[in-house]
DNA sequence: AGCACGCCGACT
DNA sequence: GTCGGCGTGCTC
């Protein structure tokens, strides 16, 4: 008898045997999808991860209901990874498929009701919500779960539905869809009768009292000539012609429909196109990354902004691709933009896919399909591209690599991109080259150690200088009088010329929104969340509060809750309100905001960066998005609101973050020709980032940094894993924080700092506590603790009192 | 993640 | 007294 273990799309503490049918024991492969079922009636699909036949003892086994492929949808390799990611990242392997396997590839049961005709319409013995759901039967014969909630306006509906069943109203089963639906589209065919054009001429004058048809027949035939073949869909639209009227035509058997199959995700012809040359600068860096490769797994490529790293990594990827393996190329979602897109396109062509969270679920399906098949030779993706199931890959470039989104914080697995793609290459024997103009600290460290290559490109491409950088006194020009609005003269100044020099500007604030509070001047109340206890912010254009940690929208508030008088007033100030002061100040400059609010839908963010670049946009204000992989040869000058609020976060990493970020900013300014300008506010000029920056000094910065982190046992001399507490009563969690905190210190020592409330102490009714482990670098000794404080968390969850406690592990939190 | 079971408050 | 709320535990 065979047995297989099944990864279940759930946070299940591990994987479930079942036994395999006699029918199934030739078919059955590792990485297959199963349907299985799972308690009393429900089903899922799981993933095949071992085949064994070892009998469990405590427990008798369910049969697998279905294999639902031919072929498995992962290799092997997956699921080593996969593994790895549960170990390493303390989660379930469960979330790991959920997180990697698309929505379309899962299909789990649901429980639908059936009118029972036998029954009759005598509804008069049932009681009013099984009347309800009954009438609604007896009208839609089927119904959902979630629909007989809709109808009783409650969501535990098991009891009235058992007793529908009892009394026979109704009969339930389990419905398992596969939900991907391959595309059909009607192709429109000549009648062979007709190929030649002496057969054709005797249809025009049949044709001739049908003048539509007639010229829908010659669109037909010129779209025929040019394109060789023709969709149903696209013929209509340029002859203009109605449904009916090709019909016409196929009734009269002169045209055909054949529906076939199409891709969603056509794939093109490879042409490899060389059309650019390597500056000399870039042509040392590849050959040093090349010589670097070929001693160590992994390289960073450290280049100043504008330096051409992208050039460089299409030559890798280009002797990749010859080798015959597959490249994955990765970058923050944000920074996917079509700019990158098309420069990669026009290389690569064809064999590229593209990846990210804004592709429909039938899409990522193709695009997994393909990538497994190995006919998507190039993957540009985000994060989530790491999870697909390449077939053999040859390398990883990761660009903008020390930028914090690699790292996934919610839900689990909480993985970090560039961590993991390293142990992913390792699989494959892959190269890995991380890439930045502000390496990470962390990578920064271990390319110095020697564990990574180095390579450094320290010009910018065509010669063209790094941006000057000025810092302005706030405090100064503000006891002159001289800051209107947010702007120091300086600043105004600056953006004035650059508007006559027909230049563009690049304004950064690192908060969304009008105001991030208000108060009231009377008594000093700021509103706050109900959920969470965080101020709300004023957003003036939608003319209401926000609550940025629960997205929780509420009424602009006029009357002060505590005193009562009208005395509220916006404090502070986000890119709303810079939007605002810069139309008073500049009139007549076309003005764009650039955050998460104004990017609501998916194409808004390609359409204003399509804006920029055609020079319908002056001056560009926004928060950290205006800082990833966009490229402006028109912008000349970028001011940055408040280096203050950047500096003045309490977490260890803020300086590393500050300098990255204004570094980065930075970069927008000056492409391509003339000297670019970045002008930095501060209250604290003396502040030692804004020095580096000033220098563009990342060395200096790393250095003074390293030295802290030593000191303070902080990464790359750690790694540090957070565990969060989560309950909705204060005192239980502050009693687990506390009992779980003693544990781990008894254990541990002084590797524990915490537990602590945290800055925003409850979100969405939860409050919180967190706790931050210093772990070794050594990885056995790592293992050895992670596993030693499960066992704590699985003590602190049997406690009575703690049971509906939520503890969250964060390993090597960012 | 469901779903079943079981224990306490507001209704007939 | 019962209905129904949700808190808790189990699923191979």
């Amino acid at each position: 008898m065979k047995y297989v273990d099944v990864i279940l799309p759930l946070a299940l503490p591990r994987n479930y045997t079942y036994a395999v049918p006699p029918e199934m024991e030739s078919s059955i492969q590792v990485g297959s999808r199963v349907a299985v079922q799972l308690g009393k009636a429900k089903k899922y699909t799981g993933i095949v991860k071992s085949i064994h036949e070892q009998a469990p003892s405590a427990y008798k086994t369910k049969p697998l209901m279905d294999l639902l492929d031919k072929d498995p949808v992962v290799y092997p390799t997956q699921l080593a990874f996969w593994e790895w990611i549960a170990q390493y990242y303390m989660c379930n392997e469960g979330d790991v498929l959920n997180a990697a396997l698309p929505a379309h590839l899962k299909l789990s049961s649901e429980t639908v009701l059936l009118i029972n005709d036998a029954f009759g319409d005598d509804f008069t013995m049932l009681d009013d919500h099984e009347y309800l759901v009954a009438e609604a039967l007896n009208i839609r014969k089927e119904l959902r779960i979630g629909e007989v909630q809709l109808i009783l306006d409650k969501s535990d509906v098991y009891s009235v539905i058992k007793k529908l069943i009892e009394k026979k109203v109704c009969l339930v089963y389990e419905e398992l869809k596969e939900v991907y639906k391959e595309k059909k589209e009607n192709y429109i065919l000549l009648n062979p009768l007709y190929e030649s054009d002496e057969q054709m001429a005797p249809l025009f004058d049949e044709l001739a009292r049908a003048p539509k048809q007639m010229e829908l027949l010659l669109a037909y035939l010129h779209l025929l000539k040019t394109q060789g073949e023709v969709i149903q869909g696209e013929l209509l639209k340029k002859s203009g012609a109605s449904a009916a009227q090709l019909k016409g035509l196929v009734e009269k058997q002169i045209l055909q429909v054949e529906k076939r199959t199409v891709d969603r995700v056509p794939m093109g012809k490879i042409e490899a196109q060389l059309d650019f040359d390597l500056s000399p600068a870039q042509e040392v860096a590849l050959g040093k990354v090349k010589e670097c490769f070929a001693e160590k797994q992994v390289t960073l490529l450290h280049g100043v902004t504008s330096s051409g790293k992208t050039q460089i990594y299409v030559k890798l990827m280009e002797e990749s691709l010859a080798t015959g393996k597959q490249v994955l190329y990765l970058l923050p979602e944000i920074a996917l933009t079509a700019q990158i897109i098309r420069r990669l396109k026009k290389h690569f062509g064809g064999q590229i896919g593209i990846y990210h969270s804004r592709f429909s679920n039938n899409e990522r399906v193709e695009i997994w399909n393909k990538v497994k098949s190995g006919e998507i030779r190039i993957v540009l993706g985000a994060r989530s591209s790491l999870l697909l199931p390449f077939r053999d890959l040859g390398l990883i470039i990761l660009d903008e690599e020390h930028d914090p989104s690699f790292k996934q914080q919610e839900p689990a697995p909480r993985y970090h991109a560039r961590d993991a793609a390293i142990y992913y290459a390792s699989l494959f024997k892959a190269k890995v080259l991380l890439g930045s103009a502000t390496p990470a600290i962390e990578s920064y460290f271990n390319a110095k150690q020697g564990k990574y290559g180095l390579v450094e490109l320290n010009e910018r491409f065509g010669g063209i200088a790094m941006p000057v950088i000025e810092i302005v006194d706030l405090k100064q020009e503000t006891a002159l009088k001289e800051v209107i609005g947010n702007f120091t003269s300086v600043l105004r100044h600056s953006i004035t010329q650059a508007l006559q020099d027909g230049k563009q500007v690049i304004l950064f604030q690192n908060r969304r929104g009008y105001a991030p509070f208000l108060l009231c001047t009377t008594c000093g109340w700021i509103p706050n969340c109900k959920q969470c206890d965080v101020s709300l912010t004023y957003h003036k254009h939608q003319d209401n509060l926000h609550c940025h940690y629960c997205g929780t929208r509420y009424p602009y508030v006029y009357t002060c809750a505590a005193c009562g008088s009208q005395t509220l007033v916006p404090k502070n100030f986000g890119t709303e309100k810079i939007e605002e002061d810069l139309q008073q100040l500049f009139p007549e400059a076309r003005i764009a905001r650039m955050d998460m609010d104004a990017i609501r839908n998916k194409d808004s963010h390609n359409k204003m960066i399509q804006s920029l670049e055609q020079r319908e946009i002056d001056i560009l204000v926004g928060t950290q998005m205006v800082v990833k992989g966009l490229d402006f040869e028109n912008v000349n000058l970028v001011g940055i609101i408040s280096a203050d609020s950047l500096l003045s976060f309490p977490d260890f990493r803020v300086n590393e973050r500050a300098f990255q970020l204004m570094e980065q900013v930075s970069g927008r300014s000056g492409r391509k020709d003339g000297l670019g300008k970045v002008i930095i506010q501060a209250n604290n000029t003396k502040h030692p980032v804004l020095q580096y920056v000033t220098a563009h000094d990342y060395k200096a910065m790393f250095d003074t940094e390293i030295a802290e982190r030593e000191q303070f046992g902080y990464p790359p001399f750690s790694r540090l894993l957070k565990v969060t507490i989560k309950h909705k009563k204060q005192q239980t969690t502050e009693q687990a924080a506390l009992i779980l905190g003693n544990w781990l210190r008894s254990f541990l020592g002084y590797q524990l700092v915490g537990p602590a409330a945290p800055l925003v102490s409850r979100v969405r009714g939860f409050y919180l506590q967190e706790m931050l482990i210093k772990l070794p670098r050594d990885s056995k000794k790592i293992a050895q603790i992670k596993n030693k404080v499960k066992e704590f968390f699985s003590q602190l969850l049997i406690e009575k009192q703690f049971r509906s406690v939520v503890i969250i592990p964060d390993v090597d939190c960012v």
